[in-house]
Parts: structure tokens; sequence; C-alpha cells
DNA sequence: GCGACAG
DNA sequence: ATCTTGTCGC
């Protein structure tokens, strides 16, 4: 982790906008991925009080898709669900889980969105930044734009690069 | 001001 | 996200 991108979670709605700001600046957008050899996958669920948040990762071998590894972290909520700072509420959970990984992986798939966010800072990139890690951001819905675009239909299996 | 809005 | 009900497909 490149300390310079330390920060902190518990912040005002705002200053966790201006901390999307300033990280965006380091994005780094082609392609600089030599081989993949292990990948992680990471998603969180919440306890029924929804005062706790629970992140699972998992590290499969690729592409064979073998899982190698799983691992779990828990932690209080802390930060409420605001479309647009959802790393805010999930991040510190997410690194925890990465953390309890014996072995890292050569990229992160997340369940959020990456650049398709108004910031361009998704959860997705906000830790792919925090971890110096090539990540995927693979949100279920839209956030901001549309799916259909210039060479993007709404057919299954539809890809831009 | 009103509506939209990842998980 | 979580919950609950109804419907679909194997």
């Amino acid at each position: 982790m490149r300390t310079y991108h330390l920060h902190p979670w518990d912040v005002t709605f705002e200053k966790a906008r201006e901390i999307q700001q300033g990280l965006k600046r380091h994005l780094v957008l082609e392609n600089r991925v030599s081989e993949i050899r292990l990948i992680a996958g990471v998603d969180v669920a919440y306890s029924k009080t929804k005062e706790k948040a629970y992140a699972v990762a998992v590290l499969l071998a690729f592409p064979s898709l073998e899982i190698i590894e799983e691992a779990i972290a828990g932690a209080p909520v802390t930060f409420p669900y605001i479309p647009g700072l959802l790393s805010f509420r999930e991040g510190p959970v997410v690194l925890k889980a990465l953390k309890n990984l014996k072995k890292g992986p050569d990229i992160i798939l997340f369940d959020g969105h990456g650049i398709a966010h108004p910031a361009r800072l998704g959860l997705a990139s906000h830790l792919g930044l925090l971890l110096d890690k090539p990540s995927i951001g693979c949100a279920k819905s839209p956030l901001v734009g549309q799916f259909c675009q210039e060479g993007l239909g709404y057919e299954k299996g539809s890809w831009v690069p």
C-alpha cells in the first residue's frame, strides 16, 4: 500500500468527496497487467441488525478458477449507504478481508462500480488505488450513465473495451 | 426545488 | 444490502 494514499475513513460526506477528487488523479486506466495467475473476488453482507458488516475474499487460480484460499473479516458499520460513497461504507471491511488472504492476487474484482462513477472513483477504483493493484468493478446495476451506447447493445454478453 | 441513486 | 412473495425452469 502506498502510504501517500492513506486517508481516514471516518469522515463527513463532504470530506469523502474531497478525498475522491484527490485520489482520482492517480488512476491508471491503461492496461499494465502482464500476467494473471491469481485473482480475488470480494463481497460484503450485513448482520440482521445492520450494525455489523462481513466481507469475504476468495482467491482463485486463473484461468482454471480453482479456489485457492478464502478469508473473511467483520467490522462495525460506521458509514451510511450514500450512492457514490459506497467505498467509505464497505471499503474498510473489504480491505480487512483481503488482508487476511495469505497470498496476494494479481487483480481483484469488486461488487461495485469502478470508474463508472460520478467521480470515477467507485469502490473498485478506490480500493485498487489504495492497494496499488489492478481492479475491476462488477456492479449489478447502473449508478451513472447508460449501458447502451455506441457499439454496446442490450444483448446479454455485449461488451466494449 | 425535484427526482435519481453501486450496495 | 436485506426481506418477502410470486413465478419460472429443470
